[in-house]
This record gives C-alpha cells, structure tokens and sequence, in this order.
DNA sequence: CACGGCAGCTTATCCTACAAGTTTGTGCGG
DNA sequence: CCGCACAAACTTGTAGGATAAGCTGCCGTG
C-alpha cells in the first residue's frame, strides 16, 4: 500500500478492503466494520477491561482507513459504553458496567410510552426467582452482608442513603444468587426505578421496607425458597401499589 | 460569524459556546453537547419516527459547529437506534424498536463471563411470565401470528429456519405481553442462546419444541395464565436438559 | 401520462491543520 | 539515590476542504 499510486481523496473506489483479519467483506461501511471489529475484541476480552487501545492514528494505519474512520467507530463503541474516551489520553476499555445497557432501556422506555409498572412487572418475577436462588445458594458470608445492609437502612436517616441501603439489599440478594445474569438485569432495570424508590419511601418512610427485608432474609436464613419468593413477592406488591395509583410516565434523566 | 476574522483551523480557542437553545454548557465536549440535543428532540417527540432529519451539513451550520461534530453524534444516536442513516438521503429518525437495547443487554451479557446453564436460569422466570402476561392479554391477532409461527416451524426444514421459528414464536410471545421491557431482556438472552438453540433442536429434532409451543398456545387460547406459564416451564426444562448435561461456557457473537 | 436521464443535494471517506490535554522522559536540586 | 518541576512527545478534539458514490426529484421526451 506504501508503493501504491497517490491515492487521492475522497472515497476509495470500488471494493473497500479493511485490512482486518480473514475474509474481505463487502458491505461497504467502514465505520461498521471497524467497529464490529473492535467490539468483537473486546467482548471477546482480547483487549482486556482498563487496557489502553492503540491510539486513533495507530488503528487508522494498521486497519489502511482513514482517522475519521476510527474516530466514528470509536464513537460508536463508546456509547454503548465499551470504552472510555477522554482527551489527550488514549482509550481506554471500559469496565462491564450496567449503565449504558439502562440507558439503552430508558430510551426504549421514554420512546414507547411505557410506564414505571411496565418495569415493575418485569422486577416482580425477576426478583422472585433471586430471591428463590438466594435462598438455596447464599453463603454465610453473605447472609450477613444482607443483614448488614438491613442494618444500614434501620439506621439510615437521610432519604438518600436510606434509597442506598435499599438498593443495596436487592443487589447483595441477587449476587447471593451466584448467578452474575441476574444481578447485571436487575441493575440495569433497577437504575430506571430510583425516582420510583425515592418517592416510595419519602411517603411511606423505611419501615415497609425493612419489614419487607426481614421477611425475606429469615426465609433465605431457613433455606426456604419457597417463603422467600413469597416475601419477595408481597414486598414488591407493596412497592409496586404506589406506582399503580399514580401510574406516570418516567421520563427524566 | 461571516464577518469574523479568519478563524484558522483547530479546536476553537477558549469557551466553545453551542449555538443551541438556552443556556450555555461550559462542558466542552461538542459531540455530547450536540447528540444530547438531538436525542432530546427526538424523544420528545419533536422529530417524529419515519421523519427526516435536517442534512449533516445543515445541522452544523445552524448549530455553530464543524460537520465532524455532528457526524460523531449522529454517529452516536445511530448505534442507539435513533436514526438510520444511508449514503446519498437525509438521515430519519428510526422508528421505536427494543433491537439496539436488546443488543446493548446481549453485549453486557457477554462481557461477564455467564454460562448458558446461568442464561437459561434467568431465561425460566422470564419467560414463565412472558407466558402467563401472554395468556392474559394477547390479541386475536397476535394470537393468529404465534399459530404461523408455530406452523412455520412443522414446515421448517431446514435447521437454520427451525431455530429462527423457534425464535419467532418466543418473540412473538413476548410482544404479546404489551411489555416491550420483556421482549428487550428476552431478546438479549435469546441472542446468546442460539448456539444451544441450534444444538438442542439439530439433537432432538424440531418435533418437542412443537408439541411444547403448541401447549403453550392452547393455555394462551383458553386465556388460562397459571396453565400457560405451567407448559412454558415443561418447555423450557426439557431445553434446558441438554445444556446441564454439557455446561459450556458462552463466548462468541 | 409513463419513463428515462440528468442535475443537485447528501452522505462516506480521506486529508491536513491546529488547539488542548495527557504521558513520559529528562535533568536538576536536595 | 530520590523526588519534583518542566519540557517534549504523543494523543485526542475540532475545524475545514476535497472527492467519490448514492439518492431524489425535476424535466424533457416519447
């Protein structure tokens, strides 16, 4: 390519040809291709959660497309949260966090009109079926943890340290499953219910809640996964109430 | 600006001002600036789906801003599903669709390291519901298209056209909740899914998943939900049968 | 009216330049 | 030898211009 005739500027004519791995394809978009290029390795944990990536000149030379290429690319992968970009640095991969998958469901939310109890229908059996795992799976080490965590909301006394240990018991519970797809669904639909979270106890205050919590960690202490939906259940039922009467559309950030 | 001195290339010195409605954000990072804009827009409504967006070279003018920024943030809307854009017309606004946070799931998803037995653990309670929301309020409609789907599938012959019935009838499920966060979650899990799809009905043939869709669809006609979620459960185990038996590790696309 | 072709608009890609931030290495003082 | 300030190199962010390729709609012809 070095030898090649100057190319001049403008789009390459006739097949573009990424210089990627293995088979040429046709399709023709080279944001796309780059991009899918660089998502595969990194989901395929090739370039590893914190490594620094090669920088946009680096990338643009070894793939033979242009900076503009990459940087689109790059812009892509970046909001789906796969990497961070910040100036002057080079990017980096960015941790697995439930963010931007949320974000991506608050958007399909805000756009099809869907109510809060869209959500919490969804919650109802999720959280069920964790708090069944829990019951059959939880350590010692983490049953306490829980406990911990129903002690933080007893003693919280601000609403957002209060929505925090709340929080806080539904994530330890679903870890507690030892299943990561269950903690990582239940977070990226949690994160849109903290308005909800924060209205429920700023009326009804804590005490629902650690009752609630309680039912369901003496269940999980007695291996009874049964009872533990079941308080899982009725806990959610109680949450779920003030949304019904006041069904609004969520909407902000 | 047209009389302003010659402003030379490079990044705008001092504070860069959006030329959007409101107040000024001392951020400094145009792309967000200009995506958060147009995302806004869109959600709210005020670019209508289906509708066409004003041209790259438009936006930047009437924003302040070069056409590489708004290219980035179109660039950014479009890996989130808001607009479709292809070479030669006006980029439109998408209509509603759970695909990109389906996707953006499925990516999370594959980043921590699930096994298909921890995929179809979460898959159980979902799609439990999935069918007694189903049975409660499916359309006639919607219950004349699982009846395709479920024909489609007796007269697959194919393996690849087999599993995408298989798959079609579990989406067309889901719709029928009139919950698009189910369809979202389920499509997330399905796509990582398609490996043992494809192993358990090329092993087994396409005639029990048949037998335990159509279950599910009587239970569904009879508008009985404890019977429906009851076969989808059936259904489900005896899938899952296959993968306890060779708990493999998840990975690829 | 039907239809083909052309002109204009628009996106896709490439290039270059420069501002502003980060990282790294260097050298000096303690 | 260690630590710190400072400069150089590197990198991202933005601007602007050029060309290729695709789409749309208008216009003229049959």
């Amino acid at each position: 390519m070095a030898t090649s005739p100057p190319r001049r500027p403008g789009r390459r004519p006739g097949r573009t040809r990424l210089a990627i791995a293995g088979k040429a394809k046709p399709t023709g978009d080279l944001v796309a291709q780059v991009s899918d290029h660089l998502r595969k390795e990194i989901v395929s944990g090739s370039y590893a959660a914190g490594m620094s990536l090669p920088s946009e000149g680096g990338l643009a030379e070894s793939l033979g497309v242009s900076r503009t290429v990459i940087r689109e690319a790059m812009r892509s992968l970046r909001s789906q949260g796969l990497i961070i970009m910040s100036q002057g640095a080079r990017p980096r991969v960015a941790e697995v966090d439930a963010g931007p998958a949320a974000e991506s469901l608050r958007l399909l939310l805000a756009r099809s009109r869907t109510s809060l109890l869209q959500l919490t229908e969804v919650r109802l059996p999720l959280e069920s079926s964790i708090a069944a795992f829990a019951a059959d799976r939880a350590t010692a080490n983490q049953i306490v943890d829980l406990q911990a965590a129903i002690a933080e909301l007893e003693q919280a006394t601000s609403l957002k340290s209060q929505v925090a240990a709340d929080v806080r018991f539904h994530d330890l519970l679903a870890e507690a499953t030892g299943n990561p797809v269950f903690a990582t669904l239940l977070r990226a639909i949690g994160g849109l219910l903290d308005a909800s979270r924060r209205r429920t106890i700023k009326a009804a205050g804590p005490q629902p809640a650690i009752i609630g919590h309680r039912e369901i960690l003496t269940a999980i202490e007695q291996r009874d996964a049964k009872a533990a939906e079941t308080a899982m259940r009725r806990h959610l039922a109680w949450a779920a109430r003030d949304i019904c009467s006041n069904g609004q559309r969520q909407g902000g950030a």
